[in-house]
RNA sequence: CGGGGCGUAGCGCAGUCUGGUAGCGCGCAUGGUUCGGGACCAUGAGGUCGGAGGUUCGAAUCCUCUCGCCCCGACCA
């Protein structure tokens, strides 16, 4: 592509809407264009990264034994009415309605259209197992889209549905998933981890998540360096505290604490060496009508999502103020399980702090010398976020945290669709039985993005080779006419060898053409001057490279394009 | 949905408090000089000041309503 034809609007200056570099840059680097919250353009170069990408996902689903098909955005109401998600999916759901009242919808997944699809034709154990996907726009109507094009309300993705005769089965087919698309992400050149993830509301055994490591992620998880062991924090166990049982050195003591309500504040005035690991905090929650006291080491961090799933329920919210002074008699931050009446629920850890600090129940006071089983009892279980230092679960080293965005998820659903619509099919023994499924997601439109955050500089984007809407950027500068010529041939060379190249043939000052080099992130940039061309070479620089290597013109074709192979791995 | 911020030329902004007929930089067009990391000079085009209503002799500016965008939170296969 000739840079004079191209559509390639970039702009010097950052678009204030944007905060996020890949939000930014992409911008800038004119691969989108934004045309309301969470909803963009994806102008010529943005679509050939997401067509690259795509394709990679494409030749390993294939390669997997996936079959791609291609279902409606546009769907009737009655399909999540069967499965009970035209509720339950609630205002994310993006509803309309047709001419004649009729109620629909845009897509936001697949899952019971397939499902109806695979009821109609499969109706045999002989038809499994089966592995369907498609790569489609999807619509949600988020309660706030941001970050460009990592969370929007329309997006690509792509979705895989497998149906199998039996759990056991389902599961392999599961693994085969996990397996293409470890093979996709090493593909697409992007650092991530597989972790364990909370099933939410698919339903659900199994299920895992590809995590793209990437400081501004939206999501936490922790990740071993010495074994394979990774998890969103949402699910990540601390392991079994050691010690002994809490002890104290005396009975409780009351000490006025006027005014502090926070650990650190509580840390700071009893001094004495006192740290956050030797109190404990006291969260109040709401469980449906229940209060509930949530106590876990004055360090650590309650995790609501492990809370819920120790109590049987969905979810739980903090109580206000006034819920804990009915609850305690005192202000948050002055409470304690001590002399409480109500539920406890106790962390592992909490009961191993001798002569613990805890909020007395009583406005500006707190407790020393507190010991877990002497002073205050409740039910253990494992309610705390794991964090950065702590133990890994399978092997001990040390769990280091990160920020990832999603990238992949991966389910075994089992029955949940299939009973709820009869997907049903025949056994050997002539038996009607419900197929397995699971299913597997890919954020295709997401990816282009998240590649950007983790393969930038201060100077612009730095493409993977993989994935780069070029290969080559061809730029020759100065006033003469013989880079340009140069440039001209070996645009026809390469291009015969099979390379994508874009050639700057804009008559631009060398300063402006190197910065939109640098802004568009093309993975190698050869330079053409009249300085080089008098000692017969050109320069070849890689976008993540400081410095350009001389070659000679003669066979730099050949050279250029042995770089490119080189880079594809 | 709660809290905060912002809508003025394609982009980034000033002007709004204190009402008086819209400005700067970049970009764009034309001519000239330049040419290895976003050049310089000259000339020029480009704006219903997000929208509607109101107050006023007069509204970008004051009032009311409304639409949109961003950030934090809630939420999120």
């Amino acid at each position: 592509m000739r840079y004079t034809r191209a559509f390639i609007p970039t702009a010097r200056e950052v678009p204030k809407d944007a905060t996020m570099p890949s939000h930014q840059l992409l911008l800038r680097a004119g691969y989108i264009r934004m045309v309301g919250a969470g909803i963009y353009e994806m102008l010529p170069l943005g679509l050939r990264v997401m067509n690259k990408i795509a394709a990679i996902v494409r030749a390993e689903m294939d390669g997997a034994g996936a079959q791609e098909l291609l279902m409606p955005a546009l769907l009737p109401r009655d399909y999540f009415e069967e499965s009970g998600r035209w509720s339950s999916f609630g205002p994310t759901l993006l509803r309309l309605t047709d001419r004649r009242g009729g109620d629909y919808h845009l897509g936001p997944t697949h899952e019971e259209i397939i499902t109806d699809l695979v009821r109609r034709e499969v109706k045999s154990y002989r038809q499994m197992p089966l592995n369907l996907y498609q790569i489609q726009m999807k619509f949600r109507d988020e309660p706030r889209p941001r970050a460009g094009l990592l969370r929007c309300r329309e997006f690509m993705m792509k979705d895989a549905y497998s149906f199998d005769v039996s759990e056991e089965a389902a599961i392999r087919s599961y693994e085969i998933m996990r397996e293409a698309y470890h093979r996709i992400f090493r593909r697409l050149g992007l650092e991530y981890r597989l972790v364990g993830a909370d099933s939410g509301a698919m339903g659900g055994s199994t299920s895992a998540e590809f995590q793209v490591l990437a400081q501004n992620g939206e999501d936490a998880i922790v990740a071993c360096g010495a074994c394979d062991y990774a998890a969103n924090v949402e699910v990540a166990e601390a392991v079994e505290p050691e010690g002994a049982p809490a002890s104290a050195s005396g009975p409780p003591e009351k000490v006025h604490t006027p005014g502090k309500r926070s650990i650190d504040e509580v840390v700071a005035f009893l001094g004495g060496g006192l740290t956050a690991a030797r109190t404990l905090k006291s969260v109040f929650y709401l469980a449906g009508e229940a209060v509930v006291l949530a106590v876990v080491r004055g360090d650590h961090e309650v995790n609501e999502v492990k809370l819920a799933r120790a109590l049987g329920v969905s979810e739980v919210f903090m109580a206000s103020d006034a819920d804990v002074a009915a609850a305690s008699g005192a202000q948050p931050g002055s409470c304690g399980p001590v002399g409480y009446r109500g539920r406890v629920i106790v962390d592992p850890a909490v009961t191993r702090v001798s002569d613990a600090v805890t909020g007395a129940n009583e406005t500006d006071y707190h407790l020393t010398h507190v010991a877990y089983g002497r002073d205050f009892e409740g039910e253990v279980r494992p309610i705390r976020q794991v964090g950065a230092g702590d133990a890994c679960p399978s092997c001990s080293a040390p769990l280091a945290a990160y920020r990832g965005i999603e990238g992949g998820h991966i389910f075994v659903l089992g029955t949940h669709y299939s009973a709820k619509m009869g997907a049903t099919f025949n056994d050997e023994d002539g038996q009607d039985r419900p197929i397995v499924m699971g299913c597997y997601g890919i954020g295709v439109s997401r990816l282009v993005a998240t590649a950007v955050e983790q393969n930038h500089d201060a100077d612009g984007i730095r493409w993977p080779m993989a994935i780069a809407p070029y290969q080559v950027l061809l730029t020759p500068i100065g006033k003469d006419d013989a880079p340009f010529e140069l440039a001209e041939r070996l645009y026809e060379e390469l291009g015969a060898l099979g390379v994508e190249v874009l050639l700057d043939d804009r008559r631009e000052r060398p300063g402006v053409k190197f910065k939109d080099a640098d802004l568009l992130g093309v993975p190698l940039r050869v330079t053409i001057g009249d300085r080089g061309l008098a000692e017969g070479v050109l320069e070849l620089k890689a976008r993540t490279a400081k410095d350009a290597d001389k070659i000679a013109v003669e066979g730099a074709a050949a050279r250029i394009a042995a770089a490119v192979k080189e880079q594809l791995g």
